[in-house]
DNA sequence: CCCTGCATTCAAAACATTTTGAACGCAGGG
DNA sequence: CCCTGCGTTCAAAATGTTTTGAATGCAGGG
């Protein structure tokens, strides 16, 4: 195949490898998600693993994990018996998908565990001594500044994600951090 | 010390590690931070490596990345010789710190790189067959895809760092996704 | 009901990251 | 000019993660 063809993919797939990594996932599994973006056909798990030159115990754990976060599916191809697959190449389900599943989670348990702690703080003030209530007092202003944090990403979360086609900016301009 | 205070703070400690880890930063650092967002005084290396059980080299070397970070910051303590710490307790002047160096850095590297492989491609085009005509065309449609990706990640990250005091998302509501 | 061609699993190996602590360096006091 | 107390460095050790490939499972064809 033509040698800027060939470069344009490989830096694709090590730049969406690159990606991956940066948002916590495995490398590899950007890797795979790029190699599928730039396929016209779907791949099989033996083309992917010869492409990418991994195990073939790696192409099925790395694509189980691929297809949880709906970045690829199955394609049924008739008269075959192996499985291919092809990439979700709408980037803002993609989005939706990471954002909806794991930052969506992350940011609830944050708020979860700030307000315990907040209700905690209080409730055991009577039983503090002055010293350990301006300790308490010190804390609360702390964890005040956390939960604002949280609760603005948990707004613009919702933003991104509570669009259909595209993102909704607009349901987030009217938060004011002071 | 009470033990309602010492339960907040380890699960704040631990929390902020959490996050840290999340953010693509050791854990070890997101708990310094932490330890000192929690303290009203500023902390030594030692009682930082003392309340949280490390050693002396880590704490070094992690506090010398919150450094980077702008996430603390050396105090001085006139009469002692030894190095204080306390915590830059702005969170949006943390976020912006993070978001304005490292990713911003990552996303600009892929915008270039991405414009570079569209520049190869059409070079290219002459020199291709038919079939990798045709494969170049959807290796640009695939790439176009990513850079719309980027563009907006970039201008969604201007207008969290265009702002002095707040955030100000107003500058993202006009951008639309097809 | 066996055989074949895949996919999956998982323990061990390879690899990567983080932590440790001893050695070193440096500043200030005496 | 040495001594002390601290901070930093860095190589080795501990720990964590990823990859591999042999064993296993499973479905469909014959």
């Amino acid at each position: 195949m033509h040698n800027t063809l060939v470069a344009v993919n490989e830096s694709t797939v090590s730049g969406l490898g690159r990606l991956a990594r940066f948002f916590g996932f495995s490398e590899v599994m950007g890797r795979l998600y790029g190699t599928l973006l730039l396929s016209p056909q779907p791949l099989s798990l033996d083309d992917l693993g010869d492409t990418l030159e991994i195990s073939k115990g790696s192409v099925s754990m790395n694509m189980r994990d691929l297809e949880r976060w709906g970045m690829a599916k199955e394609v049924w191809m008739r008269g075959e018996r192996r499985k291919f697959y092809k990439a979700e190449s709408d980037m803002w389900q993609v989005i939706r998908n990471v954002l909806g599943g794991r930052e969506q989670r992350e940011v609830q348990l944050a708020l979860h565990v700030l307000g315990e702690s907040i209700g905690k703080l209080q409730a055991a003030e009577s039983d503090l001594s002055a010293e350990e209530q301006q300790l308490a007092r010190y804390y609360l202003d702390r964890i005040a500044d956390l939960q604002a944090f949280f609760q603005f990403a948990q707004l613009a979360l919702q933003a991104v994600l509570g669009s259909d086609e595209a993102l909704n900016f607009e349901a987030v301009t009217k938060i004011e951090i002071e």
